[in-house]
DNA sequence: ACTTGCGCCTAAATCGATTTAGCATTTTCC
DNA sequence: GGAAAATGCTAAATCGATTTAGGCGCAAGT
């Protein structure tokens, strides 16, 4: 890449600009001009230098410089795309934060922040190739091509993939075709015919995974070739328009499988509205994902891994990977436990 | 405060144990010990006293000399409490992030983290007051505490504060008293006589403000007092508690106005497991702060300002902040507007 | 005249990691 | 045997901001 030609805005820059050292600009941004006794007019100066000129602090010297180095500072982050909802993401912030505040120290501090990439494009991120922004991180909600980038390059810090395989990674996922099975058996059990998994369009490793093992275990069974319903996205709103579409061509659909729990919410708006009842007439089966599935009405019948304990696992396996350097990557695969509520 | 006493490992500590210069050690920290052919048994005793020593990269040293001095880049932040739900802190991001993707060019980057502290806890995120963190952030969901300390100092960035009115930042909020008016108006339209507002019990000056205006326009009118709930918590599970609680002892109530969408769904529980049908027994009034309120059974009705307007003010406000430097702080109040659906 | 003190400012070190230029050896090759 | 090449490493500069120790000139005091 081509380095850029224009030079930043300096201290130095301002300093020279104005006639004085870099150490009187500094005195002036940090508002201390009175106890260190710089002319009134001097300080004027400078800052009419520091509008005009633009001046931007560099943070990364500053941090550097007010650093103290009797304190360990880690800096974690939690990568997930702008695409995904963010229930879950914080659900992992908030245990991260638990074991972070069990773990801070006078003399050890962490700082944990969540830092989004536009899915397929995590490439991007800045500071995650040259390893310059977090000592470690959890990576979730990758697309196909994020999880080809993370295949072609190895990151020189602790990482926690959630959701996906990958081998040279920690990663903590659903054990592969559990869920998809378990959705498959309840609609059989609860008598359905004609059921149907609804996706988004764009699948993560994990929402792929429940779909075909749905489709497969109903197959396996004895079951019709079942329709897939693709939403166009997470929403809502798009997982009403497919059920919606769907119903008025296959009336005797009567089950759903969604394997995000946004597009039951969905579904169950478009059953509704076309007369139908859950579960009487349609059974709806979630995937736990959201934080207010047992508020739904009826509340909503999961099979998914309970988030917590793949959370638990993945700080877990985070803060192994920080302590030990260099521990060979692991696999930990949380089974899928079945919530039966109202709406099967 | 007291700086820590031991030193950290750096590469120097590492080449020092080893008998080495920094150059070699940085130089097997990033794999480049091929090209620059370092004797493997040399690489091997770096590794070795890595792992033993436990070395950290500072990642602000690292970022400072990765810099490209040709690129401008901004670390912007969106702060907020852990406590705090973070559908509406995933929407600024978009927004924010819709913003800065429009003003990203080969000289100019941004980064945009979401951080989170513990509520009243605000002033011991790290490099907030030393500015060595963020070029801007939005700061939202603080409790009076936080907004104590944010008035105590003032922070030397681009800072804008949703939610609540502090003299020396610019704020976008709310206006005040609105929201809490049309609530009552709409309910007394509705013919409610027994109307209640549900709170949190924790109270930032958005929802103090929405409750107060709420039971002031209701007393204006010539309603009878009404009584306040208190749920523990944001929660639906909160809301359904505490209304549950309610219609207990109150039969006769007939209207909520609750100052989240989360107690509203909690709410919408409680007067349905009561046997009591929305709206037709009870009208239930929200705020708009939910993703999918359109998708509650009924949908939800909603007093509150647009949240994309909202967001869209604080994002231009930052963005004028971050060129111009030295603004004066800016007061920008959004009017609620009313969303009637299912649910009055 | 000589010190003392004040007002105003600067030089240089520092934070930690990386890279470039280059220095000693040793080996290879004609 | 001597030049050229390869091997294996280091010194020092650099990124940008901050702080400590201290310098220089001038006025006041003795």
């Amino acid at each position: 890449m081509a380095r850029g030609s224009q030079r930043p805005v300096t201290v130095h820059t301002i300093a020279r600009h104005v006639g004085v050292s870099p150490a009187a600009v500094s005195t002036v941004l940090a508002n201390r001009h009175e106890e260190r006794r710089l002319a009134p007019a001097t300080v004027e100066r400078i800052r009419q230098a520091v509008r005009e000129l633009g001046y931007v602090p560099n943070v990364a010297a500053r941090r550097l410089r007010a650093h103290d180095p009797g304190v360990h500072s880690m800096d974690l982050g939690i990568l997930t795309t702008f695409e995904a909802p963010l229930f879950l993401v914080s659900r992992t912030l908030r245990q991260v934060q638990r074991a972070v505040d069990a773990r801070s120290a006078p003399d050890r501090r962490f700082s944990v922040s969540i830092d989004m990439f536009h899915a397929g494009r995590l490439r991007e991120l800045p500071g995650l190739l040259s390893a310059s922004r977090f000592n470690g991180v959890i990576i979730s909600n990758t697309t196909p091509e994020d999880d080809a980038f993370l295949r072609s390059i190895s990151l020189p810090y602790a990482v926690v993939v959630q959701g996906r395989r990958l081998a040279n990674y920690s990663c903590v996922l659903e054990t592969p075709g559990a869920g998809g099975c378990q959705a498959a058996e309840i609609l059989r059990r609860a008598g359905c015919r004609q059921p149907v998994v609804l996706t988004p369009a764009l699948l993560t490793e994990t929402t792929a995974d429940r779909a075909e093992a749905f489709v497969a275990a109903l197959e396996a069974t004895g079951g019709r070739a079942t329709g897939r319903l693709v939403a166009d996205g997470f929403t809502p709103a798009s997982g009403a328009a497919a059920v919606r579409a769907h119903l008025a061509t296959h009336p005797g659909c009567d089950g759903i499988f969604a394997v995000t729990d946004t597009l039951a919410l969905g579904a169950y708006q478009a059953i509704k509205a076309a007369g139908r009842r859950v579960p009487a007439d349609m059974a709806v089966i979630g995937v736990g994902d959201h934080e207010h599935g047992d508020f739904f009405d009826p509340p909503l019948t999961c099979v998914g891994p309970s988030y917590d304990r793949v959370v638990e696992e993945i700080v877990a396996l985070l803060f192994r990977l920080m302590s030990r350097r260099r521990e060979s990557p692991a696999e930990v695969f949380v089974p899928p436990e079945v919530t039966l509520r109202g709406s099967t």
